[in-house]
DNA sequence: TACATTTTTAAGACAATTTTAAGAATTCAT
DNA sequence: ATGAATTCTTAAAATTGTCTTAAAAATGTA
C-alpha cells in the first residue's frame, strides 16, 4: 500500500513515515504544498494524508485539485484543534475523513484502514485460491496449514493478491512494496518471487510471469 | 447495537453513518424530523443521535415524543447551539447528553459508550491460554498460582492479551503502554518482552515475535 | 536518608532478513 | 537455429532486528 504524507513539521513527518513503514506502507513525503500537489497528481497512491496548514498550496487546495483531476484516492486531513471548524469545508472539498492533532498513531491507522476497506470491500483477510492472508495477524494459510513469510515476502504477496487478476509491473511492484521510485537495476523482485513460489508451492503455478511486463496471480 | 441518526446535512449524516458502521453499529438514518420521529417510535434502538435543528419535527420535539411514549433509549443531541440555556432545555426534554458541533468523532463515540455502558457490566478478567489476568486486583495467575508482575509488565501483558490474535507493532505498544507519541529509538520493549517471557514461562512460547513487525499472543 | 524495587539505557552477540551478483535457463524474434 | 533479452536460481555478503545482559537512573518506601 502506498501512501503520501504532506506535513511541514519535520518531526511529525518522520514519526508518521516510520510508523507507517512499520505497518508495511510504502511512504512518500512532502514538506510543503507545492511538492505535495505535484506528487499527488503524478503518482498512484492508495491513500493520502494531508496537513491542513502547510506552506505553498494548502491541504484543502491539494484536495480540490486532486478531485478535479478525477483521482478518487481516499484523503484524510490532519488538522490542528483550532481549525476543526474548517473540517466541514474539508469534507465538502472531497476529503473522506479528518483527524485532530495531536492524535494517536493507532487511531490514524484505524481511520486509514476504514478508508482502504471501503474501496476494497474487505475485512482484514485476503484470499487467493487456497491461500488465505490475514493482515492483522500477519499470518498466511494454505488449506489451514500455516506458511511463515518474512515481511517483504508478505508485502509482496499482499500486493499481488490485492491486484489479483491484474498484471503487476516491475515498476509498480518496486514502488509499492519497496518504495523505490527511480530506475534501478536490482533483481530483488525476481529473488522474492522465487522465495514466494518456493514457500507457497514449488510446483503449482500460483504466480505467473508475464514476460517483459511483470507478474500476475489469477484464480483458476 | 442499533442506532438511529437524525440529521439533515447529508455529508455529516453519511460521515456519521460510515463511522458508526465501522464501529459495528447497525445504523438507521433520517434526513428530517418527521421520518426521524416515525423511526424512533416504531423501532427498538440502543441509542439515538438527534440533530437539534432539522426540518419537520425538531430534535427536541422527537425527544419529547419518545419519552412520552415511555421509551427510555438514551438520546444524544448534536447541537450547533452551545448556550447553557439550550442544553438545559434539551436535558429537561429527556435527553441524556449533548455534543456541540463541530465535534470529533472519537468524542461522540466516547459519549455513546458512556450511555451504553450504563446497561452493561464489564468483566474485568482477561484470559489467555492458562493465564488469567484480573484488571481490578492487578493480579496474574497461571493455573491458580500467582505470578508477580510489575506495573509495566502488567500493562504490557494486558495490552498484548487485549489484542490477542492481532499483531501489536512497536509503535502501538509504545503508545499504549508507555504513552510515548513520538519517534524514539528505545529498546525498552524488547527488555520487557524478555521480562514477561521469563516470568510466564522461560520455555513456552507465549509471546511470539513477528520480525520487523511486532509481537503477538495467540491461543494454540 | 538509605534501601529495595522498578524502569530505562546501552551494547555486544546472535540470528534472520534483505540485497547483491553472477551463472544457468528460458523465451522470443529473426 | 542463433543470439539477445529476460527471468530464474543460488550462494554469499550486507544489513537489520531482536535477544540478552548488566549497569545506571528513577521511583517508592521505611
Amino acid at each position: 500500500m502506498r501512501v503520501l504524507v504532506v506535513e511541514d513539521e519535520r518531526g511529525i513527518l518522520n514519526f508518521l513515515k516510520d510508523g507507517l513503514q512499520e505497518e508495511n506502507f510504502a511512504v512518500d513525503t512532502a514538506l510543503d504544498g507545492n511538492m505535495g500537489l505535484e506528487l499527488s497528481l503524478t503518482n498512484d497512491y492508495d491513500i493520502m494524508l494531508l496537513d491542513w496548514m502547510i506552506p505553498g498550496n494548502s491541504g484543502i487546495e491539494i484536495c480540490r485539485q486532486v478531485r478535479k483531476n478525477n483521482i478518487e484516492t481516499p484523503i484524510i486531513f490532519l488538522t490542528a484543534k483550532d481549525t476543526i471548524k474548517d473540517v466541514v469545508f474539508g469534507l465538502e472539498a472531497g476529503a473522506n475523513d479528518y483527524i485532530k492533532k495531536p492524535f494517536e498513531f493507532e487511531e490514524l491507522l484505524a481511520r486509514i484502514r476504514v478508508q482502504l476497506r471501503k474501496n476494497n470491500n474487505e475485512n482484514s483477510e485476503l484470499t487467493f485460491r487456497d491461500i488465505r492472508l490475514n493482515i492483522d495477524t500477519h499470518q498466511v494459510f494454505k488449506n489451514d496449514s500455516e506458511i511463515t513469510l518474512t515481511q517483504k515476502e508478505f508485502s509482496l504477496l499482499e500486493f499481488l493478491i490485492r491486484n489479483k487478476g491484474k498484471v503487476c509491473t516491475r515498476t509498480r511492484i518496486i514502488e509499492h512494496v519497496w518504495d523505490i521510485h527511480f530506475d534501478s537495476d536490482t533483481s530483488v523482485i525476481d529473488v522474492y518471487i522465487n522465495f514466494l513460489r518456493k514457500k507457497l508451492d514449488p510446483d503449482a503455478n500460483y504466480i505467473s510471469t508475464i514476460r517483459g511486463v511483470g507478474y500476475i496471480v489469477r484464480e483458476d
